[in-house]
DNA sequence: GATGAATGAGTTTTCATTCAT
DNA sequence: TATGAATGAAAACTCATTCAT
């Protein structure tokens, strides 16, 4: 009891840390970030964050586990009240634009990470583990889209491994450019970032659906 | 003609150390990529590389502006050939998916900018430059819609801001989740990076194709 | 009284710095100065010297400010007891002589910087500031000369601003040579500074009096 | 002859060389001025001026000799004409103020020679040479003063050496002054160096001539 | 003689991490 | 636990000097 207590409050403290470094990392990157800004940011001392997190790069990726965890509850929430696979398909797209507009620096976060991976060493444990998590992701997709050919909500002249990864390509590019480009594409359309991922589902979907034949 | 053969020289110099540094901005990111590994890697001293660049930030954005010249010569060259705005938006795409392929340290470079743009100083110039840059091919993107729709080629009920957003999202995210994630793709799948492409173009023509009514 | 504490032991170990600093900065001068010489000297790290100095330059600048404040409170002093505009002035000359034997160190990096003065960039606020300072101290002979020749202890026939300045410039001068080439006069006369100067007050002290009409 | 048009020649682009450098050492100083500078502004190429001279320090510290000996030159042409002692005093002042007006960068290079002067490795054979130069003028001060109370026209009174060091301090320390402080003098009062040269000198008169008996 | 590209040692500054209090 | 002063390795950049042409 006693130490579930301290770990909850060892745990908040974590959050707060996660928060404050969060949003910087976002803002400047991994690198421009400081220890001292984030001391700074969490009202903390420098020193402080040490006996939370062993290095900055713990800090960061345990920041980054957080964002993809997250996620991932997310995801199984949502494809819990699907009656078929290709409302599965289309949960988890539309799970991943929401959390990319409700949990914006998550998002953000997960993005920052995903688009530096291959700058990291890959053979740090912090790394495996997030790799990981985003290949849990995929696999659901996979056995979505089986599940739909099998019940019969999806088209079954769809290769299975093809289409997944063309759309969890699709839609973490789509999610991706319009969370990068906002400020651009709000200059070159009046259309807001609902509009547009409304308008790719729609066109998506009717690709996919099983009562088109390609 | 003197003057020229002395500029030409220094061109070729610079682009020998462009291509140095290319490969390190690539693997280790601009941050991670010290100026004394550059000098290395070009096989010259650190004090010479500021006899071309000013700077490194210079150099970084002077070989992003390169690759991003090369794609768009290379996408301006591959509509040359086309006969309507179908053709033209398919060419795009063909392009850009070729460009990653076969210019495969251009395209991740100007990968890697784009992912960091954010956490560019937005005021400074070299940033300005290269963002006009992606501007001017979005817009051809565009324009060949636009041109589509009127010849009969693209379907005429298709919003064309919308679909461009849409289509250049698509493609960019698609090639980037192919590039980024090769090793992880090659895990789960045996299809190489063509096949994948050709996959996505197939399905997509269709959904554009003017023949379909949407 | 907690942060008075702090306050005063960060202020300790500035002056600690700045006295190993000023030391270098009067034998080698500014530009040949390194900060690690001046961490070394004063048994820290280089990146310490960064905790109470923002730059090399700051450092420089507020050892210059402290022996200047120094110069510019030893004068007030000198100046409170005298009884007339003659006295004053006398006192201001003998403080500075007093100043450049008494605290060396102090006397020589004004020196320093008053003679590269011309090659800092006059637009720096810490430029001004010390500028301002050599102006008080010049404000101050003429209104002693004023109240000299109001007083009748200074002859009437003196024109305030010339004398001034060439009393300034003759004094400053004589102050700079003895010092500068200390051991060139030690070469060629037994004198030491102290008689030096004393002689020239006592010549001077009777071009300057009442008594005497020029 | 053939070796001495050479020389000639040879002399001629030495001279050319400084007089560029000259300018750019006056205006920041030894250590900011540039090689690449320097050959620019004498619009050579930078290893042409490693034929003429053997570094940077040979460069300033030739620079400083051929403004030292043109300095010494003026004082023996002026001190020929005179007919006594008291005259060769006053016109030795004379001729450095003058020297300080008409050959303003020589007078300048000399005065930032001297202001660094403890600075530069006392051992350089170079520095050496430029303090016997300094030496020769300050002998024929002594001399002058000798000379004038032998001859009747300076004061028997005084103390040779004491009034001789007294004497160029405040003459090299008041022209020092208005140098460089002109831009200061020029905010606080009318005059111009000339004036508060002349005042100098008729104050000073005044304190040597043999007339008045102190 | 003349050139200017190339060099690399040396400079200022930053920042993750440690540790005495 | 919490602090923040101290550390020193590492980075970008400069510039006197050399040397092949």
């Amino acid at each position: 009891m006693k130490y579930n207590k301290i770990d909850n409050k060892k745990e908040k403290k974590k959050n707060l840390i996660m928060d404050a470094a969060e949003k910087l990392f976002i803002q400047k990157g991994y690198q421009n970030t400081t220890m001292t800004e984030i001391a700074k940011k969490s009202k903390l001392a420098k020193g402080t964050l040490y006996l939370y997190f062993s290095s900055k790069k713990d800090l960061y990726f345990t920041s980054v586990e957080r964002a993809l965890r997250t996620l991932k509850e997310l995801i199984d929430e949502g494809i819990n009240n699907c009656k078929n696979g290709f409302e599965k398909v289309v949960s988890m797209g539309k799970t991943y634009v929401n959390f990319s507009i409700n949990y914006e620096n998550y998002y953000r976060l997960i993005l920052d990470y995903e688009t530096q991976e291959t700058k990291f060493d890959e053979s740090d444990p912090n790394v495996k583990k997030a790799y990981e998590k985003s290949e849990e992701i995929f696999n659901l997709l996979v056995s979505s889209v089986t599940e739909g050919k099998n019940d019969g909500s999806i088209d079954k002249n769809l290769d299975t491994t093809k289409i997944s990864i063309v759309l969890w390509a699709e839609i973490t590019g789509l999610v991706q450019q319009v969370s990068l480009r906002r400020d651009l594409y709000k200059k070159w359309t009046a259309l807001n970032p609902g509009q547009i991922f409304d308008y790719y589902i729609e066109v998506t979907q009717r690709m996919l659906s099983a009562q088109k034949s390609y």
